[in-house]
DNA sequence: CAGGATTGTGATAGCGCTACCACACCGACT
DNA sequence: AGTCGGTGTGGTAGCGCTATCACAATCCTG
């Protein structure tokens, strides 16, 4: 063994500088003693050597993998997306990688991903798919957070914004602007993030003493193209609604695709408010309207919960929540101001 | 040991099951024979005692973590999102896992991220922020696949469109509208993908007896930020250029914007065409063309590309050149008819 | 019915580290 | 001098698996 072309080993590194195993081992892993002849030694060697540290090997003897695991609806979804981007931020710098998998917002491919990667993780962060949770997510034997929804009875550090609250500030912009009918075009409901922003759309509509018409809620799977087609089943109707709130960004896509293939015009036909800003949304016509969620603050807060708890931390768990606010542009009739 | 609250392991699940620990491994590794009597007991012992194997270990013991590690500029970045959902659908199907490392599009942190990756993963995707490559990437112990930029010398695996033709797409077709000073917004040519459509918009204009004017050229980093100053630079200009070409999404949406904050108009102000489409460009006034690359593809493709090589295949070196298209909409002056 | 192939089982040597222990040495106290 | 804490070093037992061996029992096949 030892010495071939393969990658060096410690054995090999300690060999070469004259040392014990247990030495080049220390010095290498940065543990324990180590004098300043022998460590410039081992390091000479390890570079002569280039050796370079075997994480497997490391996280099975030491049982710390330094990695931590985001199970998410899907990584093009711009939200998901910069959460994860929040969360390495946090996360890598205290040397901890991600390890990730999509679950497609389905319960099995959640479960088995969640059950894949943990382990391989020291902790877990995830979105989770169903608002009924999963063993995987029960019995959790690894630090875990939950971000964007929660599940039901699972007693667990979780961030999100107030989904509720923050639809209420979308549909009260509606209101305010003179909208009755106001449909909505949004995911399962069995994804707590959207039932939550149903709550709080049924909530403002009834302050208003506006009866709900469940008929004007259309869900579709959590894709953009069955965002696309349950849009484009609300505003074919005779009777269609007169504003639309759209509960996730795919869905806000989906709205302007069918506006403009039925020829209608926003805000004059259908006004809009979208739940999730993005880039492009002040680029469109007319600017989209939009709830904007603080998403990479979202990701960072995962991180910095799981940080604690792989630090040890054993309070009990925290729900944090943040402000949502309405970034009002003209897709709702307001301030029509400059342009058009 | 054994028994108490801890995971459970193989001699656990062998000691209940009254088999020897090698046949308890069998079983449960699903490996060597093991006879069906034995495989049941072992079976139910292992659902009894809720085992679950560890990957870790199982990655130190067989050499293989069947995990694949993707080193990219910027995972907010659509372009690389839908790219690692690619790559994530094609190895998942294996039975593969993505490590995932954001490098920022810098040199240090790429390096520095395929250093930490490599030790614990099977084999390396990497969208090299630096031509020039890097050591990491010259003598790499484990199967690499680069996509859409190459690394001079570098004789790897690679998937990527014809970056110099698809720019040549782009500027043949302002050109074809009659724009002749055409502007450039792009990343730093140290990005391979970057230089290539760089060329290919000099080869264009030279084939059509125009003389190139590099002050007509703005590089930026590869952030929005960086892509919506420069946009700004060169719109703001006296002698501003009748068209522009985007080398990369960030940087259609920065002149977007910049048309937008300056009060132009596209496309009788100014002319854009893109590269990387998105989903909201058909829906942005005017809707914008642009050259579309088949992203997802090119994920699948670096994902087989790999997949091979982890079989052991060790035929030469492969470049996938996938085709490139120009999704003609109505930023650049043409068919400003339907939408079809 | 001998003799080889096939199947099933157990024992055990690692994989490359971390972590703990024992021991030796040193200067600095009583 | 005797003893003690701090320091440096080597030895080595695992971490939870995979993989290989040796061996036994069963099965063909001529």
């Amino acid at each position: 063994m030892a010495s071939k072309g393969a990658t060096p080993t410690v054995s090999d590194v300690a060999e070469r500088a004259g040392v014990s195993f247990a030495t080049a081992a220390r010095a290498l892993g940065g543990y324990g003693y180590v004098g300043a002849a022998s460590r410039e030694k081992v390091e000479a060697a390890a570079r002569e050597l280039g050796y370079r540290q075997n994480d497997v090997a490391r996280a099975l003897a030491s049982g710390s993998t330094r990695t931590v695991g985001l199970v998410i609806g899907d990584i093009e979804n711009p939200f998901f997306a910069t959460v994860s981007r929040g969360l390495a931020d946090v996360l890598e710098g205290e040397g901890y990688t991600l390890l990730l998998a999509n679950s497609d917002e389905d319960a099995g491919r959640e479960a088995r991903s969640i059950a894949a990667l943990s382990s391989r993780v020291d902790g877990l962060v995830v979105a989770p798919a169903v608002s009924s949770g999963d063993q995987a997510l029960r019995r959790p034997d690894k630090p875990l957070v939950v971000f964007d929804r929660t599940v039901r009875g699972l007693d667990v550090d979780s961030v999100a914004v107030d989904n509720a609250a923050a639809a209420g500030l979308a549909v009260r912009h509606l209101l305010e602007l003179g909208h009755r009918r106001i449909g909505v075009v949004c995911a399962p409901s069995t994804i707590s993030s959207t039932s939550a922003r149903l709550r709080g759309y049924r909530a403002e509509l009834k302050r208003a003493g506006i009866e709900v018409d469940d008929s004007l809620i259309e869900r579709g799977p959590f894709t953009r193209a069955d965002a696309h087609a349950a849009a484009l089943r609300l505003l074919g109707r005779d009777d269609r609604p007169d504003a639309i709130f759209a509960t996730e960004n795919y869905m806000t896509e989906g709205v302007l695709l069918a506006a403009r293939e039925l020829g209608l015009r926003i805000p004059d036909d259908v006004a809009l408010v979208g739940f999730d800003d993005a880039e492009w949304m002040p680029l469109v016509d007319p600017p989209v309207t939009a709830v904007a969620q603080p998403v990479f603050e979202i990701g960072q807060e995962a991180g910095r919960l799981l940080l604690a708890r792989l630090a040890g931390e054993t309070a009990p768990s925290r729900k944090v929540r943040l402000a949502a606010r309405l970034v009002v542009r003209e897709s709702c009739g307001a301030g029509a101001s400059a342009r058009r």
